[in-house]
DNA sequence: GTTAATGCAAACAGTTTGCAAACGG
DNA sequence: CCGTTTGCAAACTGTTTGCATTAAC
């Protein structure tokens, strides 16, 4: 069983895991939704009213440089962090309730390498962001309304 | 022969098309690359040195009300535009000159909306957002060191 | 003990906004 | 004319940074 947490992670990588640090870690691992600086923030503050909002940014910063963590924008301007899962996954948004969901398809990314090969790259990462909108019906199982 | 420059579109969509409004979509149009809003100021500037910013932003920001243009972050924090064009198109981002390839892939579209589909949504719009770096040898045609 | 991390406040970049003056139909 | 758009400067938001203080090996 290998050490999951971020913490963890980070110590492993030889970041130096301070208090705050670790707090931040463990808001990080603990969101399940994707968290702005801010709301990251918020929520280490719960914990530790004294905590500042420039070591949030800071230790975002280096878990980022790490690759521990991922910054997505979501073509708002402000910065939404993840936890970096063992799976690539790419992101669904909600347009009505703004909701994130993430996903993951094989084939998907399967296609995008090949796409890039014929255009003569070697794919480093890549970020799908899908915005729509729910059907009006349930994907396969249509309810009432079945007309035209 | 359709009308096809911003300027005329954004007439056809009942936008008010000040000379600085023109002005910028000139700008836009005749771009074929991503600019940045400070981009567009600057070479607007060179036909209008009395353009302001503000109209800038506001003229782009009117544009992308009117789905004229889009606006997009590639990771960085400053927006980019461009022309919607005709058919939607990804894009590629060289990770080592920087430089922003667009691509479009109907099998791409088409998966997405799949997916999407699978999930109980109706796509609005995507982006795929591919990070890479040049492949060493061209795609299919491969020049010298054939070996290994 | 020296190097690194923190908190604070000030700086910063990109973008938006209030307002008076200029413009356009 | 009267509502819209402009230019300017100031405000605003998200993020970064300088610096003195504090904490960690």
């Amino acid at each position: 069983m290998t050490a999951c947490s971020l913490a963890d992670k980070a110590r492993a990588s030889s970041i130096r895991v301070t208090p705050q640090r670790a707090l931040v870690c463990d808001v990080v691992d603990a969101a399940d939704d994707h968290p702005t600086a801010d709301e990251i923030y918020e929520r280490a503050r719960e914990l530790d009213p004294t905590i500042a909002i420039a070591t949030v940014y800071r230790t975002l910063k280096v878990l980022e440089d790490g690759e521990l963590i991922a910054r997505r924008d979501f073509g708002t301007r402000k910065g939404r962090y993840e936890a970096f899962s063992d799976e690539h996954h790419d992101h669904l948004i909600d347009q009505d309730s703004g909701e994130i969901l993430e996903f993951y398809n094989e084939q998907l990314d399967a296609l995008i390498c090949k796409i890039a090969a014929e255009m003569g790259y070697k794919v480093a990462h890549h970020q799908v962001e899908v915005y729509a909108e729910k059907a009006d019906q349930p994907p396969k199982i249509r309810k009432r309304r079945s007309a035209r």
